[in-house]
DNA sequence: ACCGTCGCTGCAATCGATTGCAACAACTTT
DNA sequence: AAAGTTGTTGCAATCGATTGCAGCGACGGT
């Protein structure tokens, strides 16, 4: 039911109706509650569209998630369903609805018709992927856009991130500190944010003269299983693993378990993330965690403050480690 | 940019251009590739709000996932977040956008104003959780509503879900089949899928004259870890546990393993819903796999049957036991 | 020369809510 | 009694795209 037939039962012009249901002090008090009650005896509940169209602002944040890679580490990480519900959390709490979108791969204006289209307020994307031209291409003109990932120098779009290489060298230098030597890197070092934490574990390796080697592998728990037991196969123990990810290190330790290496005797590991289910491994894991509570939280305050009109800059969170059984 | 600037700068009337890029045939194709290329020129894009509230719809599926319940199993469950993506797949491939909201607990009428709001041509639930009377309501009078859940005898709106008693039998069958006696059912029994699932477990048990108990726990993993943890100091060992879901298991597990019991000589151990990491956890992970590829598709295909005005009823996914190392 | 047809284009209504401005009644003030 | 003030309501424009209907010029038929 429709603003303009409740006008119609009421008696009074639509207007009024809208100006009565909007708490409009305008209108006369007893008036403004009769139409309250008429509203809700009669279930009106205005259309949005026409209220956004008539007030140019929609009230939807759009967020894009890598969901498109299948055969990245991405779907099945849980890291991302927790920043998805953190975002989902911020935002509903400030009445935003969140319109969800994928990269869609062949269309390279994808982003262009998505802030263009009227239909969100601004824009959310988890993780650069591979589309870091586009982004920097609608950043320059478009406001409301917040990024998670890496920042890099020169860059024009404003990201949250984690500070990669604080990370990776946290974990180096853990592992250093309990007497560690012969370490190994486990995945894929390709993208920007593991190319990060390497980049950390190998200064903090070599600054403390400490050998270190990479296995590179794919991110998939099946790939990085297989690569660890190659790697174990050919009978080379390293004393300390560091797994790009927790999901990763799952894959890592369940290759240690059926070597027969005992995890954190001989060998000790440690992922990154601190994803919930990293304190319920056996052993319980030995992590680098993002914290993605305060993570998101900056970008939502960003973005809102983008939305406002008001300036706002990248910012980077701080890892920390937390000691748990594997390292 | 929108339609009349480019109108202006044609010199043509903005209905011309609305028919040019909309490929109507009745503009004269000369005029109609004219307008086009202008159109690419110059960034014009529609204006979607405009559009669907003139067309009468919005290209765009409410999707409502059960994030508002942090202190259940929810928000952390890879279940949902690979469902998620399959649902997103599909979506998208059929040219729709998602509306993600979440249960709003305070507001009684929270789903009437997301399917009246104008802005979705239909909603996907995922679980129905304790909101089962307010989708009975709105599904008598709003068709293209599709739950993932359990259908209870009498209800009217549709659902897909999967066999969950089926599944529970699965689990009970294929322990006591390897002669394992003193089960124990590990979860929140109240939600319907897990009640379903305790119930199928408990008549195969009853069936084959084996005793077993039920241990009611919140399905956070601390809880589930707890809850186990202070079972097995009570001295009780049973020889098989079933888990209400994969990620419990994986507690259920770490508990275990504190204990010093082996899995699975000692005790037996299966999980349900074959999240990606019950392949990779330490001993693997024997579950009842609910095929999402399979759910999702019959979610969208029936969701997208009824935004059509055609007929469309409930479909249950008949679960599979996967057999690994923990059971 | 007149009429009918055809192809193309524009006018204007429409979707439904919001809001500036004006109208109007009821008072108060002088 | 005239003028000004205040409180309340309605008219009509607006957001931007879509579309039924009408108009208009060109053309062919008689």
């Amino acid at each position: 039911m429709k603003l303009a037939d409740l006008a119609a039962l009421a008696g009074v012009s639509t207007a009024t109706v809208s100006r009565a249901l909007a708490g409009h002090s305008s209108v006369n008090e007893q008036t403004r509650e009769r139409i309250r009650v008429l509203a809700r005896e009669h279930d009106v509940r205005p259309n949005q569209l026409a209220r956004n169209l008539r007030m140019k602002s929609t009230g939807a944040i759009g967020l894009v998630l890598p969901l498109g890679h299948a055969k990245t580490q991405h779907l099945t990480d849980p890291f991302f369903l927790s920043l998805l519900g953190f975002l989902a959390d911020l935002l509903v709490e400030r009445g935003y609805d969140i319109l969800l979108s994928r990269v869609i791969p062949d269309a390279d204006d994808w982003l262009e018709r998505l802030v263009d289209s009227g239909r969100i307020d601004g824009l959310l994307l988890v993780g650069q992927s591979d589309q870091f031209a586009a982004i920097e291409r609608v950043s320059q003109r478009y406001r409301p856009l917040i990024v998670w990932g890496a920042n890099r120098p020169g860059q024009h779009h404003l990201t949250i991130g984690s500070d990669n290489v604080a990370g990776g060298r946290l974990a180096a230098e853990h592992l250093i500190a309990q007497g560690r030597e012969r370490l190994l890197f486990v995945g894929d070092p390709a993208p920007p944010e593991f190319a990060d934490r390497l980049a950390g574990f190998a200064a903090a390796a070599d600054q403390a003269g400490v050998a270190y080697t990479v296995l590179a592998t794919p991110m998939s728990p099946e790939a990085v299983h297989a690569a660890v037991a190659a790697h174990l196969a050919r009978g080379i123990f390293p004393e300390a693993i560091f797994a790009a990810s927790d999901v990763a290190a799952m894959s890592v330790l369940r290759a240690l378990a059926e070597a027969g290496i005992d995890v954190p005797t001989t060998t000790a590991v440690i992922g990154y993330d601190d994803v919930s289910l990293a304190a319920h491994t056996s052993p319980s894991l030995t992590t680098i965690r993002q914290d993605l509570a305060i993570g998101a939280e900056l970008m939502v305050d960003r973005l809102l403050k983008r939305v406002a009109g008001e300036q706002a800059e990248s910012a980077i969170v701080p890892p920390a480690l937390i000691k748990r059984q594997s390292a």
